[in-house]
DNA sequence: GTTGGCTAAATTGTTAACATAATAGCCAAC
DNA sequence: GTTGGCTATTATGTTAACAATTTAGCCAAC
């Protein structure tokens, strides 16, 4: 027997069916997305199975489609599968979550540089855009709100710099997410100073400074790998080494 | 009928039929890493088509492995598959290349910084042995075996760095190996200089210096990024857009 | 009460067959 | 000689069935 059942309690159908009709992309690449995004999304709890049949079903699809899906999952290391024993959710462990913001640091140190030589002038205003968003759910005390422009403005530094390697390298740590482990942001303080640091990000990029906008970026996530450390340590790490299944 | 026959070319099995008998891990991700071996080591022509039937011979197996291989692949990014027309071997555009040198820059960087803050005595004597090779094959002037020394000495500092995840995305960098299709080692006066900026790299993690020894890597790795510029722009690209299917 | 093995259920591994789409070859018309 | 459409072939997409393995439940023996 299922040693728990929320990927029932998960309900229904997962996400868009299907949408895309005749695209040119192998259809599990989209099997594997919709499931990448339940899983970064919360919708499977850390170290729960996953019975490709119900997830055949689940997906509107069959096994082999799941399986190939699962594949790529766990090159990703969103998933974990053994022989015989079938694949259930990665659990990110303390060191692993440090290592991914640490190598978040210098990648998107990267594309901060190639953001300063690359960005137009309209994307520069974007950014502003973003940043007075940023400002103003501070000043809100929206923290969650925070987090999500947070998450955007990052994607949009990285799009900027056009640097698709980059781009594709942080995808994969991105989507082994752990903001949605730790909240680091709620952190007290961490806000203040990543607003700030934010701030000159911004202005490195639209001097058109790469060495400055790299410096900036990194020194905002080596701050960002302090504070989850902090985070670590005292031990608020959200449902973490609780439920071992 | 088939465009081309490298496939059957290529000759008999794939390297070892299985070895490993009672492993835990799931068998496909033994196919794929065969099938990676094959694509990197040349076995296949860049834009060869992959047919799964010829494929699940070659590696003495199902198309159902076959295709879950062939969706890591693609994940990595060493082959493309498009709906209903089958996979082909992923073509390195010159921009790309770049790109993944880049990229590698920063990500050995992180584990140049590592490696200061964790060798022990044993490995930095075992780095220095590399080094005396390394300095030999430059005498001798065997510019291929140096590039393996080359490619074994910056292993063995990200082994040293005990950084699993930038392990992780460099080995994936290296997996679309770029050394294969360029060899910018090959540059006038490349070797020379590649040799004194890893004596500073060993310098500084023998030093201790996680500052310097990062530095010193993306330093080397960005002089290999400009080698890598000279060489494409100097139109020797091995094979490079001369046999496109 | 615990340990041991045995049986049944559940799940994954493998294979084959059929359906569908793309490709190549061919023939006729211009 | 070239273009256009038709047909046969090839390769991929999908599904189902069966085999092998693990896991859970159960009963008896100590």
């Amino acid at each position: 027997m299922r040693e728990s059942d929320h990927s029932k309690s998960a309900g229904g159908r997962l996400l868009s069916p299907a949408g895309r009709a005749n695209d040119r992309r192998v259809a599990d690449e989209d099997y594997a997305s919709r499931l990448r995004e339940a899983i970064t999304g919360g919708q499977f709890l850390p170290n729960e199975r996953l019975i490709e049949n119900d997830l055949a079903e689940l997906l509107g699809t069959n096994r082999a489609n799941v399986r190939t899906a699962l594949a790529r999952l766990e090159q990703e290391g969103l998933v974990v599968r053994e022989r015989n024993r079938g694949a259930h959710v990665r659990l990110i462990s303390h060191e692993e979550a440090i290592e991914i913001v640490e190598a978040r640091a210098v990648l998107e140190g990267l594309t901060a540089r190639y953001a300063a030589l690359n960005a137009t002038d309209e994307e520069i205003a974007e950014l502003r855009g973003i940043m007075q968003e940023l400002k103003g759910y501070y000043e809100a005390g929206g923290l969650l709100q925070y987090a999500n422009v947070n998450v955007r403005l990052h994607q949009t530094i990285v799009r900027m710099s056009r640097h698709a390697m980059a781009a594709k390298l942080i995808g994969m740590l991105k989507s082994q997410s752990v903001s949605f482990q730790y909240r680091s942001i709620l952190a007290p303080g961490r806000a203040e100073c990543s607003l700030k640091e934010h701030t000159d990000i911004l202005e490195a990029i639209a001097a058109r400074d790469p060495e400055r906008a790299e410096q900036t970026m990194r020194a905002h996530l080596d701050h960002a790998v302090e504070a989850l450390c902090r985070v670590i340590e005292s031990g608020h790490g959200t449902w973490h080494h609780r439920r071992t299944g």
